[in-house]
DNA sequence: GACAGTATGTCAGAATACTGACATGAACCA
DNA sequence: TGGTTCATGTCAGTATTCTGACATACTGTC
């Protein structure tokens, strides 16, 4: 209780609030698809890192390995993505696009994109960078 | 595919970043007063608003009425809040905090504000300022 | 080679959160 | 009064995500 205007003036707060609604915005973009945000996540992880491990995929996404691997065994089903049938090295199964994947994934990209513009279309170049940093240093204070 | 970093550049992977990054900080430090972060967002909400309805407290933690009502029967069984038996007028039953309840949160939001406080550490006054705008500025544009 | 430490994939179970649907009460307008 | 619209609380069902645990495979060091 340090101030009257309860946690609207907190970072966190409005860090919550902003991807909260972000979140909402990309769910409605990406619903018409048939792809939620993180099954969306996962196929642009895998476009820029393709044979991407299902750990690998997980720490991009920002969920765990159990859930990924559930995500990715439900992509793989709808023929979005192809995994090894062993592993070539280690345990590490390299995970990769399918070209319906690609397709789809061009697809969702383009909806994304438009809320990404949407979102920060008030702030000017200078500012934009500010929130980056900001947002960055924040991440950075906060992994051990 | 616009460049060759991935998505790094994009506002709203740094916002997943940081969120994710909050959230598993967060949780840590509230485990062991065996609270999650809604369950404490809930709280505090109640704390800053006193006799909100559930309606009320699934917005300003950003879940649904659904998701709030069942986090709400959790603290109300443990003891940390109480429910009107009926509601005085319309169909809105208020909320409270018990005691017990407060005694908890008071305890949870110091952890809070440690996390809080080591997020923005790195931050200038005018850095956090331009922070918090921009969150804002985002949060409006993506509200329709 | 033997060993500890680390990373990976997976299984099991529980908790969480969502969408869809319905009934109830209030507010508003004709 | 009657009607529509909106907000609220709740039920049911599904989907998501997590923690905990285990076996497997690489990477060091000795």
């Amino acid at each position: 209780m340090n101030q009257d205007n309860g946690a609207y003036s907190l970072i966190g707060y409005q860090l919550k609030r902003a991807q909260a609604a972000l979140r909402s915005r990309m769910d409605d973009e990406l619903r018409p698809l048939g792809l939620t945000t993180p099954q969306y996540s996962c196929l642009e992880a895998l476009s820029h890192s393709p044979g991407a491990s299902n750990s690998d995929l997980a720490r991009a996404v920002f969920v765990t390995r159990q859930t990924m691997s559930a995500l990715l065994h439900s992509l793989e089903a709808r023929g979005l993505v192809e995994r090894a049938d062993r592993a070539p090295g280690g345990r590490a199964i390299p995970t990769s696009l399918t070209s319906e994947g690609q397709a789809l994934l061009t697809e969702a990209a383009r909806g994304s994109e438009r809320i990404e513009q949407r979102m920060v279309a008030t702030l000017t170049p200078s500012q934009m960078e500010a929130l980056r940093s900001g947002l960055a240093a924040c991440v950075e204070a906060l992994v051990e």
